[in-house]
DNA sequence: ACCTTAAGTTCTATTTTAGAACTGTCAATA
DNA sequence: TATTGACAGTTCTAAAATAGAACTTAAGGT
């Protein structure tokens, strides 16, 4: 499968993966939210070659996700700087940094703490529905086909089918 | 930078995207997470080559994000499942497909739709602040060090200097 | 003149991925 | 009995992506 094929699949976890599923790409996120903006910042603090820097700005500025502002003229210099679609990939981020602070942390413990301004606590991400407030979890979720879908795969059908003779997952 | 190299960063995030930052292992999960359990439905409904699912299938055991459960004996067949860490993963990949179903949709909509099964409504994800229950924006968190940190990076403390001097993001 | 900062671009070598074919086991069918 | 099909991989070569280093361009400072 091409990247470009990605974009166009009716899935929007697919169309996401398409614009920041790649290692390098969550990583330079990750440091815009950490206020890094140039060029030379970028690569000092996350060891990415220049060449793939420069690819991988490119294309989330393509998608919308960051912005190049100028900041000196002559030479031209710019900072690349989170859209309103940029900075709405927090939730993103903070729930893999969520995941791994549960499931990957060392002995030393946690890396970063998360501070609220809103109620000055430390606190992690919970992930709430919108309509009733309790926490969601994947078995009391129901997926359903909406306006944008294709025609039910096969696949999905029969592996359906087979999860009626046997055990729950988990 | 090596894959292994980002296991052991002192970052939650570098080490979750050392095991889920590729596009093949979050779109497996999707499948996952859509019931798909067997190694030919993963092939048939993604499209990946069957040496890459092999590889991706063993890391994510490795892992301790999926289990492999025989189904049938001679020939011995296993099935993939999600464990505890694995369904860890809902919020992470709701939050990338609400993102998609934000950004990324066309004209005819969203591909899903998610009914919560405890307020039978559709619903979207929402992240708050596991404190105060508030939604949780990039704006008002504040970052600090934890225990598990290593030395302060002079880069980010050379970009934040910078920061106060110019223009909040945005 | 020479060094530094900054943001890239270019180059070759290595690694990863795509795509297709092949292997091994067993069950069901002709 | 021979053949076909399901299933879960493995193996192969060619194409693409990435790593790592050097180079370029344009200015400012000493």
């Amino acid at each position: 499968m091409k990247w470009d094929a990605l974009e166009e699949e009716p899935c929007s976890l697919a169309r996401t993966v398409a614009v920041i599923g790649d290692r390098w790409s969550l990583l330079i996120l990750r440091e815009c939210f950490l206020r890094i903006r140039r060029f030379d910042d970028f690569q000092a603090s996350l060891g990415i070659t220049r060449h793939l820097l420069a690819d991988r700005l490119k294309k989330l500025v393509r998608f919308g996700v960051l912005r190049k502002i100028p900041y000196q003229e002559s030479p031209k210099r710019y900072e690349y700087i989170l859209t309103q679609k940029g900075l709405d990939l927090y939730p993103v981020i903070m729930s893999i940094v969520h995941w791994g602070d549960t499931h990957m942390v060392d002995a030393r413990g946690r890396p970063m703490l998360h501070e609220h301004k809103n109620c000055h606590k430390m606190f992690d991400p919970v992930m709430v529905c919108s309509e009733c407030g309790e926490p969601l979890s994947a078995k009391a979720v129901h997926v359903h086909r909406g306006p944008g879908a294709r025609q039910s795969s096969p696949v999905h059908a029969k592996a359906q089918e087979r999860g009626k003779r046997v055990a729950e997952p988990g």
